[in-house]
DNA sequence: ACTAATATGTAATAACATTACATTTCTAAT
DNA sequence: ATTAGAAATGTAATGTTATTACATATTAGT
């Protein structure tokens, strides 16, 4: 919900790095350089960022400039749990919960392309209860909701 | 949730397009030639399909063969609630449920493709309260599970 | 029959994503 | 410390999904 909220943002970066490379140690995972800078670019705003976009700022600081370089460490994030990708806008977003477990559900900005994650246990509850009805596996959900912030509705 | 489960799917068809007629005499909409070849089509199979898949066969019929014949088509339907686009998939299909509302859920088989629609009044209402809190304005959802479905998982 | 609105056809291009393979860097076992 | 295997990165080429812009045709209302 932070992002549509007034918060300490570094803070709010330096404890998602932190979370991240918490994580990587326990998990036998890397962090490289070219993985902990997306999540730095990902962390700047909440705000959705393609991976053309992350793609270009990585081109900038010396890096790969091709496509793979960027997917690549998306997807590592992603997998892991430090970022989303979010299907309504075929962008990308840290994580800003990693905390809360895996039932996110995202509003998104389609003015300011600002994102807010949520979480509920009574969504989660209520999904888990429609896919028992169902014999269905399920290995990845998304939840997003798309419209206006409170800020973006204000400026029309 | 019919994708997963044996039904007539003559008739599923027939009910869907006559549903897409019904609303359009209604509403003063045109379900013209494409529009409504391209939602018979998507009645199939209650498989996801992709814009370009649903180009190809335009283009065998005779209709245009440039990505807009096929996308305005889509548009059309999913504005006026005849399909549905899956975002997790980038492609879409029928609504399967056209008198139960707007707050889908669907179960995307991502081996062979089939999707089902639910819909639940615990997941709405709980996506709702979510939102109350949240002073956003919400414009449109997914709501998308993927995995496997009972058929596919036994194929392994 | 005429006009305005709507729908369709076409061309070009933009935006998003993957495959395949070469090279480099890291890790762990010797 | 050396080295073999694994993991990560660089690069080229291409595949897939989607949009913009503008021309032409069809339809509905007068």
């Amino acid at each position: 919900m932070r992002a549509f909220l007034n918060h300490d943002h570094n803070q709010c970066c330096e404890a998602a790095i932190a979370a991240a490379e918490a994580k990587c140690e326990v998990s036998g995972l890397r962090l490289t350089d070219i993985r902990r800078r997306v999540l730095e670019i990902l962390l700047e705003n909440h705000k959705a960022i393609g991976a053309y976009e992350v793609l270009a700022r990585l081109q900038e600081e010396g890096y790969g400039s091709h496509p793979p370089v960027a997917y690549r460490a998306l997807e590592f994030l992603v997998v892991n749990g430090f970022a989303h990708k979010l299907e309504k806008a075929n962008a990308f977003i840290a994580c800003s919960a990693p905390e809360q477990g895996h039932n996110p559900i995202f509003f998104i900005c389609r003015s300011c392309r600002s994102v807010a994650e949520a979480h509920s246990n009574s969504i989660a509850n209520a999904l888990k209860k429609t896919v028992e009805e169902v014999s269905f596996r399920v290995e990845t959900a998304a939840v997003e909701l798309e419209g206006l912030c409170s800020a973006c509705e204000m400026d029309v």
